[in-house]
DNA sequence: TATCATTTTGAGACAGTTTATCAATTTCAA
DNA sequence: TTGAAATTGATAAACTGTCTCAAAATGATA
């Protein structure tokens, strides 16, 4: 099985190399299952792996996950009991509604708020590098 | 100490009496100190409630909390590990600009930006309560 | 106001999620 | 190849929030 995720290794390797961290074989695994998803959870992702490698320990992907989150790969979102991670390279970057009735996730884009958020950060001289944008509401369903 | 909440105190009674719930001691000093905050998690509330009332139960005051919520009254948010539960009279916008490194946070607000949420809600059927925007990366310090 | 079915409370047990611990193993620079 | 440093796996521990249940409080009714 290929590496078909060569940006992404690129930039792990880098994190690493910064922080005097090591590659290892569970971070590689991890990242080349990780980087198939467009978000999940550490536990998901625990017994997906569980099947081929029976013996890669739970506490070893939250670490990784962790990791991941500060070499700005992924991103972590907590809902209900629950933390997802977002992979961040997945088809940009998405902004969630969440509906606290039923807790409902939709995902939309907005290109007009993306622009919007560069010019605020631009007025205050700050250079983007990710965001987090989550409303919070009832859905048609729940409101009735 | 007057109560300087009657209309959150009508809404609650309001609330009880349609579901067959009682109106305690306990619901109603919670209710006051709750109202005073802009959000809270359960936990802060317990311990300043302690000061006060030492044997108020924490289960008491989660319970309470997702009472307010039933009521409309609060809202629940996750952040991080922990659930703050958002005070609704209470509109005040927290956007932030966040740096990665040096962790400053600057706080802005947007009226565009909020009036392309409210758009992005309503074309999916959603009555947004409340948002969280958090826009990271670099100040123009950190940058050099 | 007294009665009493129903709801609520407090205290702690419990459950689900994430982190800490630590001996054994792996990595990687020299 | 060696060895200091980082990492892993297994599990204990921590944390947040919910459940349990006997005792207490509430409030509708008489």
């Amino acid at each position: 099985m290929a590496n078909t995720h060569v940006k992404e290794m690129q930039a792990l390797k880098e994190h690493l190399g910064k922080h005097q961290l090591k590659l290892t074989r569970q971070r590689e695994l991890i990242l080349n299952a990780f980087l198939r998803q467009e978000h999940i959870t550490a536990e998901a992702m625990y017994h997906q792996l569980a099947k081929s490698d029976p013996h890669l320990g739970l506490a070893t992907i939250y670490r990784t996950l962790n990791l991941f989150c500060d070499a700005g790969l992924a991103q972590a979102r907590h809902f209900g009991s629950q933390t997802k991670y977002d992979n961040v390279s997945h088809k940009g970057h998405h902004d969630h509604l969440i509906c606290t009735g039923c807790e409902k996730i939709v995902e939309f884009e907005n290109e007009e708020i993306e622009r919007l958020q560069e010019e605020v950060a631009a007025r205050n001289g700050f250079t983007i590098k990710t965001h987090r944008l989550e409303l919070y509401g009832l859905c048609s369903r729940c409101r009735h």
